[in-house]
Formats: structure tokens, C-alpha cells, sequence
RNA sequence: GGGGAGGUGCCAGAGCGGCCAAAUGGGGCGGGCUGUAAACCCGUUGGCGUUGCCUACGUUGGUUCGAAUCCAUCCCUCCCCA
């Protein structure tokens, strides 16, 4: 494909491109980049998040050039202080390993396997002397490394900042040394990070990486980031089910920005769906079914998109009892005399943390069983061979008896 | 090395001898409403078979009838000076 051509499909959905003249420059004279997408193994699932920039990549790979995923499993030994307003604390390097595994796994649900080649940073950077380190501190000063946001917060907010953490932009950048990077992917909020590549590199003697940002997606609760540690991601390993519920809560006002990132409708498509729905002829319930559905089409399948959603309108709309809800056996031991009492259950089963917490539960009229809400803290069951036991409006358990 | 400030529940942040299981906000959970697990409203949010009891305010001791609150010790953080 015509470089002009390959830029404009690069720069879909992107932030910032720096520099689009050289990126053009580049793919014109060299034809296949390396393009990196830096891996930090500190988590090991990937959602929805991340899978804006693996489309991105993907795309390059469609186009033609190397992606190389590099596993940070030495830097993740830092722990990357980007966003934070605390120091992480260390993995071990068995954590990292399997985080590291999972990673490239789940990676592969976008990406093409043998289009990908997958590095670890340990190769190079276990093998740094102090001198080494000196050298590559010395390019870069205090001052500077302040600017970055999420240390000049912590600074001005007198959190500590541990002088481990202003190495890890440094190993970032010079992991782009060590690879020969042309091209870095990253959230906006690698910005600081990917330009400081550029500058290692040409301290190196190496022509500077083409940065490209991509925007961040926020998570289910509308407002922070998507990450595991916020409890509001969407992993993209999820059951069909929960994926499609999980898409069905975001608030309104990210539909389309979701549609945009994450799914493969033209922008035009989008835009004609939000100016449809702003004119009042698309609901908004229905948008958002769509995208739940194509999510999770992506993910699965056709078939099992449907089924969440079925699934779901059975739930939430009809307020039925799903059919497919996990059991609890019941043994006799943990009856007497084949009673046993409401709050134990509900802890027995997990829906419940603590006794305290139960109570609450059917104080507030959240706990059912077999559809009935149950209202007497002190109610002592005697189980048949199968119920259904309900906390809150999504939370299910089959409580069956076990005969041995 | 010297001087000062501070460490409170999931988080932020009040309290500064009894009225404190600890204000307030965020988050979580439950209920209502809804196309929705959006928004909004209400309730709830340490544990315990619970009108009571137990464990909790960095650590360990102490003062006191009584401590998150006072004293000492240790650990940790921040600031200023050098």
C-alpha cells in the first residue's frame, strides 16, 4: 500500500502522531518499521483498554510491519509510576513470569501470532552495569523528569517518590535503543515516556522513534481509567456473559466514544448512529445493546453474543431467574437436624462476607429464595433437593443438597 | 548532622481525654425509578445468632475510673536548615 495510504489508516483513532512527516519519511525509505508496544507484566489481564492500542498494532501488522511485543519483566520490577500517586510495590520474577504469559496469551486474541515477535526487556537490561546505568542517567536531568505529571504531583503533594521510579522511563527509553525502535505505541499517558525515548535514542546515536498516542478509554464507571486495580475494566478473557452486561452498564455518554475505540463500525457509521440518536430516532438502550453485541461477537461469537444478550433481557427486563447459575452443594454436616439458618447460607455460598453482611442483606430486602423475598434474619431453611438462593438483582446461586 | 510536621475505616479527610465503631465526601452494597448494572432518589457500609458484646485510629509499653485523643519507645513519611 501506498505510504499516504498506510498514513491515513494509522492515524484512525489516534491522539498524537510525532512526527507525521517522519513517520511518512520513514515508511517511504525503510518500507517494514519495528513498530514496539511496551508490556508491563505487573497485570496480567488484559481488557478493554488495552486492546485500543493491540488494534492499533494490528493494523501496522496488516500493513506490513514487525510489531514486537516487549514484556517489561525487568522494569516491572519498578513498576511503571505513570498515573500513580504512590510507589508500587515489587513483584516477584514468578509473579512476572506468569503475568508475562497470560499477557502475550490474551494479546494474541488481536493480534496476529506470526506476525508478532515477543521480547523481554531482562535480556538487556539485567545485563547493564552501574556504569552502564550512570551513562544513561547522566542524559537526563531532575528537573526535567519532574515536569512529568504524576511526579510533580507527588512532589508538590509531598508524597514520596522513590529514586528507583526515575529509572523506569529511563529503561523504557532505552528499551527502544536496544530494539531499533521506528515507531512506540502508547496511551496518552505514556506520552513523557515515548518522547523520552526519542531523546535516549539519539543520545545513542539512533534516529528518534515516531511516537503515536492513543487515546484512554475510561472504564464502566464513566469517569477513571479503565484498569483492573479500579475494578472497572472489562477484561477481554471474560465470560460472554458478563463482558455484555458489563458493556450494557457503561453510562450513556461514552456509547459512541466505546463504538469508535472498539469496534470495527467506519467512523462514518459511528457518527450517522450518534446524530440518530441525538435526533431522537436511535434509543440509546439500543446503541448500547448493539455495542454490547458487537463486543462480544468479537470476542466469541455471533452465537454467544446473542445468548448474553438473551440472557440479559431475561434478567434485567423480565426479571426472570437464569438458567445457568452456579450450584452450591449443601451437605448434611453443615445442617442441623436439616435445618439450617438463612445468614449461614448466604455465607456459605460467598454471597454474602460475613454474617453482618447478610443480615444487612435481607434487612434491605435484597435476599430471595426461590423467588420469595425472604425477610426473617432468624428463618431457619429446611432445603429440598434444589432452590434458589438471590442476593442483589445479578447475584445467583443453585443451592442443591449433596447425599453422601 | 540539626530543627519542625505528620501517620485515623476501602480511599480522601475531620476528631485531639468520656456523648467515638469515629463527622463529611468518594467508592462499595441494597432498594426505588428506568431501555440499562446510565442518570437521579432513598437507605446502608468493622465483626459477632446483634437492644448487648468483641476487636479497631502506625508499633510496643505507660498515665488515667476512662485514650484515636496525654506520655515514652520504636517504625515509616514529609518539610526546612546543613
Amino acid at each position: 500500500m501506498e505510504p499516504e495510504e498506510q498514513i491515513q489508516l494509522i492515524k484512525k483513532n489516534t491522539v498524537e502522531i510525532i512526527q507525521e512527516s517522519e513517520l511518512l519519511r520513514r515508511i517511504t525509505s525503510k518500507g517494514s518499521l519495528r513498530i514496539k508496544l511496551g508490556v508491563d507484566p505487573t497485570t496480567s489481564d488484559i481488557h478493554l483498554g488495552h486492546s485500543i492500542v493491540l488494534f492499533k498494532l494490528r493494523c501496522f501488522q496488516d500493513l506490513g510491519h514487525k510489531v514486537i511485543l516487549l514484556i517489561g519483566d525487568f522494569t516491572a520490577r519498578v513498576g511503571d509510576p505513570s498515573g500513580r500517586s504512590k510507589t508500587r510495590k515489587p513483584l516477584s520474577i514468578k509473579e512476572i513470569a506468569a503475568n508475562a504469559r497470560t499477557y502475550r496469551e490474551q494479546a494474541f486474541k488481536i493480534l496476529a501470532p506470526k506476525k508478532t515477535e515477543v521480547l523481554f526487556n531482562s535480556e538487556w537490561l539485567a545485563k547493564m552495569n552501574f556504569s552502564d546505568v550512570l551513562k544513561l542517567a547522566s542524559y537526563y536531568t531532575v528537573a526535567r523528569m519532574l515536569e512529568r505529571d504524576d511526579f510533580s504531583l507527588r512532589y508538590q503533594k509531598k508524597y514520596p517518590i522513590g529514586l528507583h521510579e526515575f529509572m523506569y522511563p529511563l529503561m523504557q527509553a532505552y528499551d527502544s535503543v536496544a530494539m531499533h525502535a521506528d515507531v512506540e505505541l502508547g496511551g496518552t499517558d505514556q506520552k513523557f515516556n515515548l518522547l523520552l525515548g526519542r531523546q535516549i535514542q539519539k543520545a545513542y546515536g539512533q534516529p528518534s522513534q515516531i511516537v503515536i498516542t492513543m487515546p484512554l478509554l475510561e472504564g464502566i464507571d464513566g469517569s477513571k481509567k479503565m484498569s483492573k486495580s479500579l475494578g472497572n475494566y472489562i477484561g477481554v478473557t471474560e465470560p460472554p456473559y458478563e463482558m455484555y452486561g458489563k458493556v450494557m452498564s457503561i453510562p450513556d455518554e461514552l456509547i459512541f466514544k466505546y463504538f469508535r475505540l472498539l469496534t470495527s463500525l467506519s467512523e462514518e457509521e459511528v457518527d450517522s448512529r450518534e446524530k440518530e440518536s441525538k435526533e431522537g430516532r436511535l434509543h440509546l438502550g439500543k446503541a448500547k445493546e448493539e455495542l454490547a453485541e458487537s463486543i462480544v461477537s468479537f470476542y466469541y461469537s455471533k452465537s454467544s453474543a446473542e445468548a448474553a444478550k438473551e440472557r440479559f433481557k431475561a434478567i434485567f427486563k423480565r426479571k426472570e431467574t437464569p438458567t445457568d447459575i452456579p450450584s452450591y452443594f449443601l451437605a448434611s454436616d453443615e445442617m442441623k437436624e436439616g435445618k439450617i439458618w438463612i445468614v449461614r447460607i448466604l455465607q456459605l455460598t460467598g454471597l454474602a462476607n460475613s454474617g453482618s453482611e447478610a443480615r444487612r442483606l435481607i434487612k434491605q430486602g435484597g435476599v430471595k429464595w426461590d423467588e420469595k423475598i425472604v425477610k426473617d434474619i432468624g428463618w431457619e431453611v429446611s432445603p429440598g433437593e434444589s432452590h434458589v438462593l438471590q442476593a442483589g438483582k445479578r447475584k445467583f446461586i443453585r443451592i442443591v443438597r449433596k447425599h453422601y
